[in-house]
Parts: C-alpha cells; sequence; structure tokens
DNA sequence: ATAATAAAGGACAAGTTTGTCCTTTATTAT
DNA sequence: ATAATAAAGGACAAACTTGTCCTTTATTAT
C-alpha cells in the first residue's frame, strides 16, 4: 500500500498535469480544491517533487505548478520512490533487511511476483498517461 | 505493504506453525529468539489473533502457543484482514473513498488487478504452507 | 492449598507519519 | 522602486503506529 503522503503527491501531479494540454499554471488552492486535501499538506510534498525536478513551479504572481514535456514523460516510478524510497520495489514483504532468492522469507515466492507486477506498473505509466481518463471523465480524483 | 504489526504476526504464526507436527507448543520468548522480534511486541499481537481464534493458547506451565487442525488450514488471507482490516484488500489505491469500476481513480485500471493477484494468493496460501520450506531449510524467518 | 509459570490485558511511552502555521524568497505588475 | 502574489522552507503540533512495562488471570506441578 502506498503512503498517503505519496497517494497525494500523485492526486496532485496528476492534476497539475491535466492542465499540460492547455499550458497552464495551478496554485496550491486550486489543487486543494481538486483534489480535496489541505493546502499545506500539498505544499510540502510539491515542494519535495519540485526540487527533484519531478515537477515545475515559478514563484510569484501569475504563478503555480506545471509540468514540462519531459516531465510529461516521467514514469510513475520516479513519484513513488521519490516519497517511499528508492529501494521500495525491493522491500521484503515479511520485513526481512534484504529480499533475496537465496535467503528467502516464507512469502518470497509469492509475493515478489505481485511487488514486481506492481513496480512494472509504475515504471510503464507515465505522468501523462494519469490524466487522459480523467480529462474525458473516465477517472476521478475525490470521491 | 504490510505494516510492521502484520509482518510480525505472519512470522510469529508461521514459527508457531513450524512446532505443528511435533505438536508442540510455543512461548513468547522462544517465538521472539526465532523471529528476531521484542518478546512484549509478540505478546501484543498473538492476544488479538488468539481472541479470533486464528492461534491457540494455553496460561500456565507448559502452556504456550500453538494450532489447532483446523488452524493449520486457514488461509493467510484471515491474518491479513485481522491486522490490516477487513476493507484492506477493497482499498483504493489512492485513498479515494471507495475503489469503484464506476467512479475509479487514475491507477485504477492496472492497481486493481495487481491488488486482486496479492488477494488471491494470501487467499490460497494456508497457515501451514507458511513453514513448510521453513522446515527444511529453504525459506528464513530472520536475516 | 501453594508456588511457579505463562498468556491476557490495561496503561502508557516512544517513534513515525501527517498536518499546520509562519516567515522568507522570488516573480510580476503597477 | 513598491506592493502584491505565490511557492520555498523551517519549525512545530497532532495523530497514529509501534513498543514497553506492569498487573491480573488461568493453569500446572508440588
Ligand atoms: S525475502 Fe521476503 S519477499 Fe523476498
Ligand atoms: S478507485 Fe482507485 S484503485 Fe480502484
Amino acid at each position: 500500500m502506498l503512503s498517503i503522503t505519496c497517494q497525494t503527491a500523485i492526486k496532485a501531479i496528476t492534476y497539475i498535469a491535466s492542465k499540460y494540454p492547455e499550458n497552464k499554471k495551478v496554485g496550491l488552492k486550486e489543487i486543494a480544491i481538486h483534489i480535496n486535501e489541505s493546502e499545506h499538506t500539498i505544499g510540502k510534498v510539491l515542494q519535495k517533487l519540485s526540487k527533484l525536478s519531478l515537477i515545475s513551479s515559478h514563484k510569484g504572481p501569475k504563478g503555480g505548478f506545471f509540468i514540462s514535456k519531459t516531465q510529461h514523460n516521467l514514469p510513475l516510478l520516479l513519484i513513488v520512490k521519490a516519497i517511499e524510497g528508492d529501494s521500495y520495489f525491493e522491500m521484503c514483504g515479511l520485513g526481512l533487511s534484504k529480499c533475496s532468492d537465496k535467503h528467502p522469507c516464507p512469502i518470497h515466492k509469492d509475493f515478489k511476483p505481485v511487488r514486481e507486477s506492481f513496480r512494472k506498473f509504475c515504471a510503464k505509466m507515465t505522468i501523462g498517461d494519469l490524466y487522459s481518463d480523467l480529462n474525458v471523465g473516465n477517472a476521478f480524483l475525490i470521491g
């Protein structure tokens, strides 16, 4: 399960990305309304993504958050790793210090493929992909 | 990702179950050593599983934890649900209040199958299955 | 019956994650 | 230049999870 912080990050970046076609920047207040989270909380997590250049931002009037064409093509994986930590997709399901075929925990054989399928999906899906269904009303960020 | 508490529960129950063939009860101290967790912490979580009859216990000298034949065949799913909550396998990956095909979040289409494959594995694997590899040295609870 | 043992249970302590506020810095428009 | 705007950043507060301790209760053996 992804942490609440990571879920917020994904929803926020999805909303920001959804304005990419119109080339519009969005502010914290606007994001807060559309993903139903506190402005402060969103600000905090976007700060982190911004520092890592996963999203872009401009200060001042007419400022806000937006994504570049390059960022538009970044995989969801980078956001998850940024928030959950780089080793998120290598962790043992039972908390052993290291997940390994040589020294497996009792659920390793079945857990690893599940974890791997989630990783693959995160690696394949881009930030751009996240909002396509949203913009045609086939996906939602609230509810 | 399963919570630390749930990981501890699974490791503890696996160790308890591993003594099922010998028909031996195990105490908190012994479990603590073999799964490398604090005795107190394990006691707390086993209390819960015991109350739900997912494991059995006897107080007093020669007491300890053990599993019955029926419990031996219970699916891992019940342990996970007991600790993480009944709706664990129905939760939206982005934290929407309800995961639904009709009102999906942007990752629903890909997330749901992953979640479902994890659920299926938990439903299929029994407590008895957990220790079989352990007892022949092909799986580990520590490291 | 008594003493020893071991889980059950309650209370609370520590640690981690999440959320809030306030000040600073950068940008824009006047 | 000045004022207004909006993100960046630091500090702290609240909530939740995890870990520890201590007392009670049940069981066993003497
Ligand atoms: S060792 Fe536990 S999941 Fe791989
Ligand atoms: S609605 Fe988000 S995972 Fe189903």
